[in-house]
RNA sequence: GGCCCCGUAGCUCAGCGGACUAGAGCAACUGCCUUCUAAGCAGUGGGUCGCAGGUUCGAUUCCUGCCGGGGUCGCCA
């Protein structure tokens, strides 16, 4: 399937060649303005630079030639040198229908795919999902369908946070609460308890409990320490108790996971590393990549021309115990061996930044990854509308179940306020609300550039006007419903058309299809598909109030603007679906 | 203090070497529902793109400095 700019490309390509400059000169892009043309190209500009020669000169020379080509309606030079470049309707009909029933909306497939791997979610066995975890989970998910859909042969690994210090705090915290149970008498050698003495919620009480006593005295601290090194030296009671805490709090986390209509591939964690750190130790050691230093064994990860110090990176603590920046290194090992991937990509906070480049770094020293691109995919915090990290008022983390429920809540309101779905049977109204909530969270989180920092306002969110989750759904839902009384009615779809202004404007947004998939997966970026939705919605919503299509009399017309309906609610329904959305057949 | 990120309309954010009279949504104002869902569409007003230099034919976009905000800086994650 032709992309268009790209297909454009060549074909001013060979002009630029024509006209004796390189034809990688002839790069076509969608117009920076697009009152003046439809497609721009700079090449002249820069091939004038290169050569010393005069930009409009050249640009005369190539426009010469493609002015001849019946497909160009106007070409045009303008300024210092950009050749401005509009098609014909037929050209860009002729265009349209070369992918109006692709069930790839033209987006050609990835062969041979990679094999890549997604560490996403990184949720702390110790706590509760919360806000700070939506990020990760949402902009990695949408990462994994992205890459699926472009071909590659996608894992996703939640990578459980249980194995560091926050299991030893747990594990002395419950200690003190219920020194009687078995887990802590060495002498113990019994079968123990099947059923666990905490539940998630305990756990949400214990750990920051736990956590702030060990900030404030340096003995519970040590002790935590002590108890975190006993447990990873495989203390039977202390394992014990600590698949308790992993079985409830998967329980869990699949449970919030999947209510965002999320599905890892891999249930992994760092201690799911354990088994290859020993090895992998006594590997660098012997082959003196790691070298004692104060006691620990660490690998020098500094290189010239650093700007910043770079700290060795610790591969056992002089305790003997593992940091998370060794698990993180032998996960990698793990990773190769089991599918040998070509890329792995880290959604994890911004601030992680150093540790990522450390372990990259430790690992290229040893050679550790294979084949595998190591890349840290960053992203910013979620603060509140004060601008601080997003708390309740009571100044607790948000977590994330009350603030999915919350926006369902909103969305039910709404539905109510609208008086829309009020014949619905109560089944169709929750699953309309659970939907449009869930959309109006993630569009909220994902139309911002994965950097940013961004505030999260949930009334603004739910607020379903402009350029939010519910609006897409809505303009979706349109579609759906134009197309099934135009079914209804007989009327037949025909080969697409573009005949009038947001007709053209609409076959011009379609056809950068690929380009967005693109730019989007090179980014790392889902607020380019963000903005590509509410381009198309938006672009839709124009062409709707433009043609009534239903009382169009001429069956070639009606049947022409249907087919783009359904090309829209085509691509519309893919772009969504790679944002984690889901369209409702009806709102 | 070193390093990293950010500072664009009243608010929330895009754009990050090119056409600049800088875009979107919200908020404000004006129109449009007896025809396909008005959660919509059309339009108006609103900005010295933090400040000062530099590179360039051209800078919101690149470089330097400064101011303001945030983050981070071996045995936490």
């Amino acid at each position: 399937m032709p992309q268009l700019t790209q297909d454009l490309s060549v074909l001013v390509g060979a002009a630029f060649l024509e006209a004796g400059v390189e034809a990688n000169y002839g790069v076509v892009q969608r117009s920076d303005r697009p009152d003046l043309a439809q497609f721009q190209c700079n090449g002249a500009l820069a091939a004038a630079k290169a050569a010393k020669a005069n930009p409009r000169a050249i640009a005369e020379n190539v426009t010469a030639r493609l002015k001849e080509d019946p497909r160009f309606a106007k070409v045009e030079i303008a300024g210092p040198g950009f050749i401005n470049l509009t098609l014909t309707d037929q050209a860009l009909t002729d265009h349209l229908r070369t992918f109006a029933d692709d069930r790839r909306c033209g987006v050609p497939l990835r062969s041979p795919g990679q094999v890549v791997i997604i560490d996403f979610v990184g949720v702390n066995i110790a706590k509760a999902m919360h806000v700070g975890h939506l990020r990760s989970t949402i902009i990695g998910d949408c990462l994994q369908r992205l890459f699926r859909f472009a071909g590659d042969t996608v894992y996703s690994d939640v990578h459980f946070g249980d194995w560091g210090l926050q299991m030893g705090q747990l594990i002395t915290e419950v200690e003190r609460e219920l020194p009687q149970l078995p887990y802590f008498d060495p002498a113990y050698s019994g079968p123990y308890p099947e059923t666990s003495p905490v539940t998630t919620d305990d756990l949400e009480v214990l750990y920051p409990r736990a956590s702030a006593a060990c900030k404030a005295d340096a003995d519970r601290l040590n002790q935590a320490r002590q108890a975190t090194a006993d447990l990873q030296t495989g203390r039977p009671g202390y394992r014990a108790l600590w698949r308790h805490f992993q079985n409830v709090s998967i329980e869990t986390v699949k449970r919030e996971l999947a209510s965002l209509g999320v599905h890892p591939d891999w249930w992994k964690g760092e201690s799911d590393a354990d088994p290859l750190v020993e090895p992998m130790v006594n590997d660098l050691q012997m082959r003196g990549v790691a070298v004692e230093s104060e006691g620990a064994l660490v690998v020098p990860i500094d290189q010239e021309g650093d700007k910043k110090e770079m700290p060795p990176l610790i591969v056992r603590k002089s305790d003997g115990g593992a940091l998370y920046e060794t698990t993180d290194l032998a996960t990698i090992i793990d990773r190769v061996r089991e599918v040998d991937p070509d890329q792995i990509l880290y959604v994890v906070d911004q601030r992680q930044s150093d540790h990522f480049e450390r372990v990259f770094r430790a690992s290229r020293k040893a050679a550790l990854n294979g084949k595998a691109h190591l890349e840290h995919v960053a992203f910013g915090t979620v603060n509140g509308t004060d601008g601080k990290p997003y708390k309740t008022r009571s100044g607790d983390s948000v977590k994330l179940f009350d603030l999915i429920a919350q926006a369902q809540d909103e969305a039910r309101q709404r539905l109510d306020e609208q008086g829309i779905a009020g014949s619905y049977s109560s089944e169709e109204r929750d699953a309309i609300a659970n939907a449009v909530g869930l959309a109006a969270i993630k569009f909220a989180d994902l139309t911002n550039y994965r950097t940013t920092n961004y505030i999260f306002d949930l009334v603004r969110f739910t607020r379903f006007e402009g350029e939010t989750g519910p609006y897409l759904q809505y303009q979706a839902v349109r579609i759906k419903s134009l197309l099934r009384r135009a079914e209804e009615q007989g009327f037949a779809v025909a080969p697409v058309m573009v005949t009038s202004a947001s007709e053209r404007e609409l076959a011009l947004s379609l056809s950068r299809l690929p380009d967005v998939l693109a730019q989007a997966e090179s980014r790392r970026a889902p607020n380019v598909l963000c903005d590509f939705a509410f381009e198309l919605a938006q672009g839709f919503s124009r062409f709707y109030g433009e043609h009534h299509i239903m009382s169009e009399p001429v069956p070639e017309a009606r049947g022409a603007r249907l087919a783009l309906c359904r090309m829209v609610l085509d691509q519309l329904t893919l772009v969504l679906g790679l944002l984690g959305i889901t369209i409702p057949e009806r709102m």
